[in-house]
RNA sequence: GGGCGAUUAACUCAGUGGUAGAGUGCUUCCUUCACACGGAAGAAGUCGGGGGUUCGAAUCCCUCAUCGCCCA
């Protein structure tokens, strides 16, 4: 064998071989009727390369995927992608344009998405390839992808069943957009990131030169100001959305203003022939405390003030387009202030106000930066900023001031809350269950207080948008057609027929593009093109005999509609009719697929083997930051579709930061690449580090000289090993099963490992990586390789055949223990030792975890002999060391003292204690003169020195030890003569301390003793 | 503003009622025939401060301080 592990060379190998012999493959190695144990793994994004996150969750699934594997359960573990809508989009996009090609829209939906799937078979899905350097164990055969045909078919299917029972409908709300990618996104993708801004401070006058008296009070009711005022101060951070304010806001508490509650007021920005007036309304969003106290409503703008808004009915008036530049189409800047007008004013109905465009035609088409220092310039202009003291006399009021604004964390652009027409689920409507599910136990978060999130978040759910302006993902399932039931076609007659002059009425005075389409929906065209044919039965001849067909979108649909009519007209074929349908452009947020992903990966809707084995699934690992987005909505859905939870318990870990505890962040560069990691370090290192260092929901600092550290640890088990085969251990015939063993040591072993395999196996079944991976760290290196190897080299090399092939036979075991229990956590190396030390009947990765228990395999006996023999060398040691005694000196020994189990364990482990300790076989009598005391449970031993040590310092060595035993003695001593603690404590606890202070009272005894010969020598 | 968490050796962290631990670093010694990615010995902690409960508190409770995260 060579020094060290050659993880390069050897990890690549072993993996194909492992994958080669199908080792991974659903139910491998499970014993017949194992019990089914599955995990999908979080998909990873198809455009991602692995990062220590995914490094970090997929090391924990593997710990428990190899666990239960060996332990002979049925296991799969899942792999797949998400297709990741945005993400995916933006790539192309960018090697599109790299390349020179035309960009997305010039080129088109259906060409643009071919690429986008030559793309993924060229460069997506590294992230898979990546998992294997990793040691991950997933069934990579059966490998999944969000727009799978079959996944595909799930999803479309799911958005039907569920538009069917009224669980998902289209509305118009705010939601987050990115005026970069032009789409809906999720919470998720959005980033809030605090920024210097600025605080405007604007005066609205009141309408018709109305006046208050302001007054402020301090805490007690004393007047502290007052004054005449005939405006509302307001302070806002975007002055631009001024322009589509709806109302002024005050709490109802707030004294100062209520004597103009239910005034109007005027905003002073905008052409003076059209100042708009808003009402001041009471409402308990605004903050007395905060600023002037008054809130300006922008309900189209901001999420707050749209809570305001559809709380109090003020209109929502759009300011901007899909770019996030101030809206230049719907009516002229003066029809849409005299209408606004009318609305404030109560004389008109709000209703659609889509078409009313509040932005000035000077603003009209400006990016809102620019039209945000127009509106500012113009009323400092008009004198109507509230003022401040400078030194150049007063000065507009503008704090600089941090402020929170969102951002696109793909585009980095400014996300605008923007009020658009949307696909919804009603979440509310299918929450209760997934609260349920947690509430009662069918599914348990670890750690808990993660669930706390869980309830928090579902508890206060919003209906989610699950539609965006994109072109990747699956298309939603629902047809539009142009609403001929709308009422304004006229049959004069009343003969259910139109005739030429009705239907030239039709085709010349309908503005298709601005009436609101009637949709059906279905997993595909064939599904609605009934729906809609039933829709036209209803309607006058010749339209109901319109054929339906399939066009690119609402434009071409009135153009065919208008030429299939002008055809009829002229050749009154009823055939020549059309009615056009097109399908809603927008493809499903990437969360609304991977929502189904435990039930999609398993094949559902087919009722598939797999779904019945392995669903529920039995684990999800995940990050703490998609328990919302992700964790909440699989919840939901299986619950929704299949009335069963998709997992039993959620692993929800943290994050991996950097060793000073700063998140990782490509611009900070400080970030750890694992495949970099595991090319420096091996894959067994950087697995190991992250298992001892998860720690149940606390970040993970992770430095490589911890990295470093673990890696080492490898080597030692890797030349425990080597020792292992220059001693003939892996040539010597092996035990069946655990070998019988009669000398101390080997019984003691035996018996640490059934402690260390109880202890393995209660950590992970808890889920305490860190737990498990110390105690094996604890085991291997310092019980194993220091103690165990040592003691079995004078064995190893002594004359007493049977001695010596019993050790050969216990430490094949024990070392194979420690391969099969290391597995998880160190798959590579455990796997090379494994092959390179027996001719086995099968891999590591299909070993038998086992099952033995330390209450058969522990002997008291040799534990307590092992421990004494231990406590002796360490005494020796240590003395020697202090004293400068020279280490390669074997010294003599005289036994001044000794009780019969000191005796015995003497006699019997003699040989391992004389060549550790480097002394001789002792002799009995009386400490010589100048000797050293070592003392131990029930002996005490005097290694004679005259000459060689210094005796003060011997002196102070045992006035130490001394010192301290007396120390804990009294302590001990203090708590057993309190009555309440011996009536009190466990009956164990209180015979533990009685045997400890008996011990601690010897050992000071033993040492004050030969303190008193050695100051007698001084 | 609301919620959650952290504060333990020089550093990074375990440790949920019974004698304070690990990895790394540090000091001294040892290239002894598995391993210097090693071995032996050692120094190093008022367990953030204060108060309380308890026979007993790093651990439970209260409070303060500092830091972090999530949500507004």
């Amino acid at each position: 064998m060579d020094k060290n592990f050659g993880a390069a060379e050897a990890e690549a190998r072993i993996a194909k071989a492992w994958e080669d012999s199908g080792a991974f493959k659903a139910g491998a190695n499970a014993r017949p009727g194992g019990t089914p144990f599955s995990i999908v793994i979080p998909p990873p994004n198809v455009t991602g390369s692995l990062h220590m996150g995914h490094a970090f969750n997929n090391t924990l699934q593997d710990i428990l995927t190899r666990w239960h594997r060996m332990k002979g359960d049925d296991v799969l573990w899942q792999p797949g992608l998400d297709h990741a809508g945005i993400a995916t989009q933006m790539v192309v996009e960018r090697e599109l344009a790299k390349q020179g090609n035309v960009g997305r829209r010039e080129m088109g939906r259906e060409k643009f998405l071919e690429k986008v799937w030559e793309w993924k078979a060229q460069s997506g899905g590294t992230i898979i390839g990546q998992l294997r350097r990793l040691g991950a164990s997933c069934d990579y055969s059966r490998e999944a992808f969000t727009m799978d045909p079959h996944f595909q078919r799930a999803v479309l299917g799911v958005f039907v069943k569920m538009y069917d029972e009224g669980l998902i409908y289209r509305g118009k709300r705010l939601v987050n957009w990115d005026p970069h990618f032009e789409t809906a996104i999720s919470d998720l993708e959005v980033e809030n990131r605090e920024v210097a801004g600025h605080m405007w401070h604007f005066k609205y006058p009141l309408a018709n030169g109305a006046t208050y008296d302001y007054v402020e009070k301090d805490a007690d009711g004393n007047v502290t100001f007052r004054e005449v005022r005939d405006y509302i101060s307001i302070a806002t951070t975007r002055p631009e959305t001024m322009l589509g304010d709806g109302a002024v806001a005050v709490h109802p508490s707030d004294a100062r203003y209520a004597p103009i509650v239910g005034q109007l007021c005027e905003i002073p920005v905008g052409p003076k022939e059209h100042r708009r007036l808003i009402p001041i309304i009471a409402d308990e969003y605004p903050d007395p405390t905060f600023g002037s106290g008054a809130v300006k409503i922008t309900g189209a703008h901001d999420f707050n003030d749209y809570g305001v808004a559809q709380r109090n009915g003020i209109p929502l008036y759009a300011l901007m387009d899909t770019k996030a530049r101030m809206r230049s189409d719907g009516l002229s800047y003066e029809e849409s202030a005299t209408l606004a007008g009318q609305i404030a004013r109560g004389e008109r109905e709000a209703g659609d106000v889509s078409q009313i465009n509040l932005v000035p035609e000077d603003m009209r088409g400006l990016d809102r930066l620019e039209a945000r220092r127009l509106v500012v310039s113009q009323i400092e202009a008009e004198g109507l900023s509230v003022m401040t003291d400078s030194a150049e006399g007063p000065v507009p009021f503008v704090e600089a001031k941090k402020i929170m604004q969102p951002f696109g964390d793909r585009s980095n652009v400014v996300i605008e809350p923007m009020l658009t027409d949307q696909w919804f689920v009603d979440t509310a409507r299918i929450v209760g269950p997934a609260l349920d599910a947690v509430r009662d136990g069918r599914t348990r978060i670890l750690p808990e207080r993660d669930a706390k999130v869980y309830f928090h978040w579902l508890e206060n759910i919003e209906p989610w948008c699950i539609s965006r302006q994109l072109w990747w993902g699956h298309q939603i399932p629902v047809w539009y057609g142009l609403d001929l039931h709308a009422g304004q076609f006229t049959d004069d007659e009343g003969d259910d027929a139109l005739d030429e002059v009705e239907i030239l009425t039709l085709l010349t005075q309908r503005d298709f593009v601005g009436e609101e389409p009637r949709h059906h929906c279905a997993v595909d065209y064939e599904g609605v093109r009934d729906a809609f044919m039933g829709d036209l039965a209803g309607l006058p001849a010749p339209l109901n005999h319109a054929r339906v067909v399939e066009v690119e979108d609402r434009h071409a649909a009135a153009q065919a509609f208008a030429q299939g009519l002008a055809d009829h007209n002229l050749s009154q074929d009823p055939t020549r009719l059309v009615y056009p349908v097109w399908r809603d452009p927008d493809v499903l947020d990437t969360w609304f697929s991977s929502g189904l992903w435990p039930l999609g990966t398993l094949g559902w809707p087919e009722d598939t083997p797999e779904l019945q084995r392995y669903f529920p699934t039995s684990v999800l690992v995940t990050g703490f930051d998609i328990i919302f987005f992700w964790v909440a909505r699989m919840m939901m859905m299986q619950l929704a579709l299949v009335n069963e939870v998709p997992f039993r318990t959620v692993y929800v870990h943290a994050l991996v930061r950097d060793e000073k505890g700063k998140k990782m962040s490509k611009s900070l560069g400080n970030v750890l690449d694992p495949l970099d990691l595991i090319a420096e370090y091996g894959a067994d290192a950087v697995r190991f580090t992250l298992a001892a260092m998860a720690a149940m929901g606390r970040d993970l600092k992770l430095s490589t000289a911890r990295i470093a550290g673990y890696r080492n640890f490898g080597t030692k088990l890797w030349n425990a090993h080597r020792f292992a085969e220059m001693n003939g251990v892996f040539q010597a015939p092996r035990a069946e099963g655990i070998p019988a063993a009669t000398a101390p040591v080997n019984r003691w072993i035996i018996g640490e490992t059934a402690r260390i395999r109880e202890e393995v196996d209660a950590a992970l079944d808890s889920f305490r990586f860190d737990g498990a991976a110390q105690a094996l760290h604890a085991f291997v290196w310092g019980v194993v390789c220091d103690w165990y190897v040592e003691f079995s080299k004078p064995l190893l090399s002594g004359s007493d055949e049977g001695l010596k092939r019993e050790t050969q036979q216990v430490m094949a075991w024990v070392l194979d223990q420690c391969l099969i229990l290391m597995h998880p956590f160190m798959p590579f190396i455990t796997e090379e030792l494994w092959g390179t030390t027996a001719a086995r009947a099968k891999m590591l990765v299909h070993a038998d975890w086992p099952t033995y228990r330390a209450i058969d395999l522990v002997d008291a006996g040799s534990e307590a002999e092992m421990r004494w023999t231990i406590a002796l060398i360490e005494g020796v040691r240590s003395a020697r060391a202090q004293l400068n005694v020279p280490a390669g000196l074997t010294v003599p020994v005289v036994m001044t003292e000794a009780d019969v189990p000191a005796r015995q364990a003497l006699a019997r482990n003699g040989a391992l204690i004389y060549r550790l300790a480097r002394i001789e076989a002792p002799t009995e009598g009386a400490a010589p003169r100048g000797s050293i005391t070592v003392a131990t449970p029930g002996a005490t031993f005097a290694l004679p020195l005259e000459g060689l040590i210094d005796i003060q310092a011997e002196i102070a060595r045992m006035t130490k030890g001394a010192d301290k035993a007396a120390k804990e003695a009294a302590a001990l001593r203090g708590r057993l003569s309190n009555p309440r603690f011996v009536q009190s404590a466990a009956e164990e606890v209180v015979e533990e301390a009685r045997e400890n202070l008996a011990a601690r009272e010897a050992e000071e005894a033993q040492l004050r003793a030969a303190l008193a010969r050695l100051s007698e020598l001084a």
